[in-house]
DNA sequence: CTCCTGATGTCAGACTCTGACATCAACCAT
DNA sequence: ATGGTTGATGTCAGAGTCTGACATCAGGAG
């Protein structure tokens, strides 16, 4: 019809399939790329000219959420405070995440069980914080506030995702990131959270100062 | 003598030289851990024994540096906020850096133009949070409110380091990591920094929808 | 029909990293 | 000292990742 190559279509989206059913149940390490390869119905070579390499098969999606950080970033009324404006951003991502929790278990629980994947994920959210940073520059906001923000909107980001894949009750990801807000607020002022102290005190007297 | 053991001593200590130095001049992907070595005055075989992978002899400072903050968190006063708690933390680790500006400076030089390396550079930082979480719970506070905390000191830590070893006036880390704690504090808050807005409001007049 | 293009394949090879086994000086116990 | 043990290193072979160079071949353009 329209797109018949001479190949099967979407050896991309083949090669992201068999990489992570290969993963999945032979772990990362233990998967050749040869092996995807062979699953997806191409070469080693072919791989590679897809992926920059054997991580990245796993990490397409960042660019769609970039984008998406991005447009939120430019598109916020302008009277917006920097902080709420990367607040904006990240929840703008929330929906892209909602509709597949299950997909997104899978993959966490591969990438949290080899190093490798976790550096992975970690420079991706780096990326994602300078956009941000950027985007923020690019509307006026000081360099080194602008990174700060897009830091902590990160920290945030990382934060309520953890909290929602975790979630036995399934509440949205929307709701983690709020959560996830109002602790740092809480945090930052010093108002939120008690003081540090020791988990008893021991058992049995324990008079005077207990807290704050 | 005293530790003269068979070979000279302090392999390891030459395997770091050696690998600064080469990333230096030749740059870290046209080094080969065989050059390394070999300048070392040790084989390939050697260097994997000291080192995970031809990256970590750039990190192997990273272990003092976590040492340092969980006794640091360990020992504050117990009724320390954890946010104070953790910049009290990074603060403690001021000293160490302070002391070698221009090694730092010429690290951070290799490390920022190798994403290789920048992950690895990351996944430290992580296990730092990771580290710092964990000191913190072990003092009672609250699993997920520890994260978020120790995750902000890690963005403040990045981000006064940066402007540190950018610094022409060349004031001291402490300095830069008391500026980034208030500024992160304003931000938070949404009293600091003034709205994102444009630039500069535009010459002429470009009032409404500027373009989604 | 011929040329050009784009997605693949084929091949060779550099480089990273690991497992298995060999060496040999220093140290220790007898 | 004699001999056994230990620990840091060397040697070797090989799997796996990733790259460059060149070959193929269907489909589209002219």
């Amino acid at each position: 019809m329209d797109e018949m190559g001479r190949w099967e279509p979407n050896a991309r989206g083949r090669l992201e399939q068999a990489a992570m059913a290969l993963f999945e149940t032979r772990g990362y390490d233990r998967t050749t790329v040869e092996e995807i390869a062979a699953r997806a119905g191409v070469t080693e070579r072919t791989f590679f000219r897809y992926f920059a390499d054997k991580r990245e098969v796993l990490f397409g999606g960042a660019k769609d959420l970039e984008r998406l950080i991005v447009d939120t970033i430019a598109n916020v009324p302008a009277a917006t405070v920097p902080f709420d404006a990367v607040i904006a951003a990240v929840q703008a991502t929330a929906s892209i995440f909602e509709e597949r929790r299950g997909y997104a278990r899978k993959r966490r629980g591969i990438i949290t069980t080899h190093a490798d994947l976790q550096e992975r994920e970690l420079i991706k959210l780096a990326t994602l914080a300078s956009a941000t940073a950027h985007g923020l520059r690019r509307r006026g906001v000081a360099a080194s506030a602008a990174d700060l923000v897009a830091e902590l909107g990160i920290a945030i980001f990382k934060n309520a995702l953890e909290r929602w894949v975790d979630d036995k009750e399934q509440r949205p990801l929307s709701r983690h990131i709020q959560a996830a807000v109002e602790e740092l607020k809480a945090v930052a002022t010093g108002t939120g959270t008690s003081p540090v102290r020791v988990r008893t005190a021991s058992p049995s007297r324990r008079r005077s100062s207990k807290g704050r």
